[in-house]
DNA sequence: ATGTCACCGAGTGTATACATAAAGGCGGAT
DNA sequence: ATCCGCCTTTATGTATACACTCGGTGACAT
């Protein structure tokens, strides 16, 4: 594996799981350092973090952690209201209904999971990331794909702010097993409305439970 | 300004222009020679347009300029449809109805510079930008605007396909100025099937009129 | 004649040295 | 005492040298 590569990984989970705080400086020599890498290969994973926007160039200074502030939550929601209500209306029409239908299957099934130890929740978090890619690959376009995949990255980091509760959780496979099923019915605006839904209620329990840092 | 800049701008206006055309494999010492750069800065160039993905790493042998198939197109247009359908709605609800108003002024008035020579032509596209411009401002969402600066790329890679002879871009200019007046009339439904209307009209011209390289 | 192995070359990946610019501190002058 | 200017320091921006991997080609053996 390359050093880049090992490089961007590390600070890419280091700030996802809030390890480094936004606002913080990411010097290069100081993080080559750290991270037991040259400075060049360190250069190209900063520049990876700032084009997916976790880091922002503070005016030829170093690079700096992104903040996320609750405006910033509204609107990565808007936008994944957009993108992720489209894609579950293209997935009803062009998806594989046998697939999605067992995928509701196992999602019915999730509470076992959730109310069970840690392991058996990282089992239901598996789920539905299959979930997604599922619509990901029925949806057959890639730029859409690739737009949902780079938001992603920041939902993730929002999602650490909240507290996901067993209550939650299971509301919330709950939500993904109804889009499963509008999708397996190969029903787009069910689908769409189904994922708006969900995605309501997903802004709203984060708007709740959000801890500052 | 940075010599990774100027290496930078200098094959991203390559690649949209098509003097570079797709499978070109740009190697870093040829390149760096070609634009006066070394290889440093000439990496972090390609590391950006292969985030755009206006190239693509071909397996550690080098960057290869990206292809746009016809499916690309399609796939292109039904991410754009989405991502500017749902930015004229929120322009509806949230723009400056006299900002959009002139803008439709203006652009019904457009077909005198489009009859034009190409001065005046130049003049138009600056217009249409500025419409784009002002639709960004207006629905006040970072990442929504970004997603849909990052589009914009592949977009006028796809027009230099295209023939944009004058009939079309004064029908363009009508569609255009129908987007302005929806928004400027706070309707936001309106403005969402006024911009569908535009891009399938669009995309129609565009493989109708699409010269194979 | 064909297949396999080894050597060579080209190109990327990495490290490091050097240039350069900006920010902060210190000293002097008003 | 305060403000302006210069110097030093520390950071990034760039260039280049070195290492390593992946193909390709040629020769040799079967």
């Amino acid at each position: 594996m390359r050093a880049s590569d090992r490089a961007y990984a590390a600070l890419r989970d280091d700030i996802i799981e809030w390890r480094l705080l936004p606002g913080t400086v990411l010097a290069e020599v100081e993080q080559s350092e750290r991270l037991g890498v040259s400075r060049t290969p360190l250069r190209e994973a900063l520049s990876r973090l700032t084009a997916e926007g976790l880091t922002t160039t503070a005016g030829g200074r170093g690079v700096v952690v992104t903040d996320i502030s609750l405006e910033d939550i509204d609107e990565l929601f808007e936008l994944r209201e957009t993108l992720e209500g489209r894609a579950a209306a293209l997935a009803a029409e062009r998806g594989d209904a046998a697939l999605f239908l067992q995928l509701q299957k196992e999602l019915l099934e999730a509470p076992d999971l959730i109310s069970g130890a840690d392991p058996a929740r990282h089992e239901y978090y598996e789920l539905v990331g299959r979930l997604d890619e599922a619509i990901d690959a029925a949806i057959s376009n890639s730029y859409l794909a690739q737009a949902m995949r780079s938001l992603r990255v920041h939902l993730v980091r929002v999602r650490r702010l909240a507290a996901d509760d067993a209550a939650r959780l299971t509301a919330a496979a709950a939500e993904h097993a109804a889009i499963a099923e509008a999708i397996a019915a190969r029903n787009p605006r069910l689908a769409e409305a189904a994922t708006t839904v969900h995605l309501h209620r997903s802004l709203s329990h984060v708007k709740a439970t959000h801890t500052p840092h």
